[in-house]
DNA sequence: CGTAACTTTGATCTTTATCAAGCCTCGTGG
DNA sequence: CCACGAGGCTTGATAAAGATCAAAGTTACG
């Protein structure tokens, strides 16, 4: 008999469901999305509260002028659409698509309210995370706005290869155009900088798999 | 005898204490912040939660090379510092220095987790608090990829005024320079932008006070 | 096997950073 | 009361980074 699989949501300190240990990503309620599909889109009603369990899922958002542009990647262990614990006519505030096929757990917000009520431990923990994800977020604000095109390209690379097995090659899950648009770069400017970075040395670039050189 | 003053949190739709509503931004505890101090800083360990009651605020963060700049600025009303109730050792994760005379109402985790007990709607409405701060980042973060100074520093004033009376002046609360490391711009660049805004007749700028012209 | 999407690479142009100088305002001390 | 100085603001000239335009090579997939 084989150990139970943790759920990749247990290994970032909150349970999204009470049986979320044994679930291993295909918990009761569990979705499956094609590469393209929308989980939610900006505007929509916020039913549920999704746990990401597998794949690599890409956040938008839609400024009131009609422009949009990438956020954020969100994988394995991610809880997006925490819009839906709102008290007021909840509304997703992002729109989030599949960049492959992927996995999320759904939560409705009445089964978190019991949750919260049983755990406040727990519902102090998600709150964190959230604050979790805001200063990650605000770190690469920091960064885009402080660092060059070759930098920026670099963190992103690290951020993607921490969630995999040191050294080896990691499968970026998005197109050069998509890494851009979380960078505020042009897809030409990302091509040009990875390549840049394996001159220097720092990692080795093929296709679309990338390998971090050097210690980590 | 007049009306109770509303607590500025009240206004979020979050109770941060139950007798908040008469605090009007001096409750017990409530703490008073000269310019220029520090409310935390990035790498403290996280005893409390602040609600900003009056003043202003501008939040830092310091990454792990030694860069640091700017992520934005906070206000009445604006809750920070959730890293508190973060299960593992908690740290800040940001630093936090008052632009001037501030004041923030701290809560202890402790308190917080017999509220959330007590009230698990009051926690899902803090916890969407968080979401909402950080999808205003996000929508930030799209604007500073997307966007070109002038508009940059323009967003960044609509949200200045959305605080205040339409049409009035508002009092920026930071200088150009702490202006600039929010939006990712020099100071003289947002010196210019500001100019350029005022000729295409957008806002009247007045030294650090500013009027949006035309329709908000 | 063929097409569409993606990637690389080059040349040129725009925007913003950088460097620099002078001005204004406010607070402090003679 | 005035002189002074520091911090902040404006404005100009130049340089660098990245966007844009363009063309050709590569990969994925029906």
């Amino acid at each position: 008999m084989t150990l139970p699989i943790l759920c990749p949501i247990v290994r970032r300190g909150v349970r999204l469901r009470a049986h979320c240990v044994s679930c291993a990503g295909t918990p009761p309620g569990g979705m499956q999305l094609a590469k393209g599909d929308f989980l939610y889109r900006q505007g929509d009603e916020a039913r549920h509260v999704f746990a990401v369990t597998g794949g690599w899922l890409q956040v938008f958002v839609t400024t009131p002028d009609g422009k949009h542009a990438a956020a954020r990647f969100v994988g394995p262990g991610d809880v997006i659409g925490l819009e839906a614990l709102s008290p007021k006519t909840p509304t997703y505030l992002a729109t989030t698509t599949a960049l492959r096929t992927s996995r999320a757990c759904a939560v409705s917000p009445s089964e978190m309210r019991t949750w919260f009520q049983e755990n406040p431990d727990d519902a102090m923990a998600l709150t964190a995370l959230g604050v979790e994800d805001l200063a990650t977020l605000q770190r690469r604000m920091v960064m885009n706005a402080s660092l060059g095109a070759d930098e920026r390209v670099l963190e992103l690379v690290k951020d993607f290869a921490a969630r995999a097995q040191p050294g080896t090659w990691v499968e970026l899950p998005a197109t050069r155009e998509q890494l851009g648009a979380v960078l505020g770069l042009t897809f030409e400017t990302v091509s040009r900088a990875l390549h840049r970075l394996a001159d220097r040395g720092l990692i080795a670039v093929d296709g679309r798999r990338v390998r971090l050189e050097d210690g980590r």
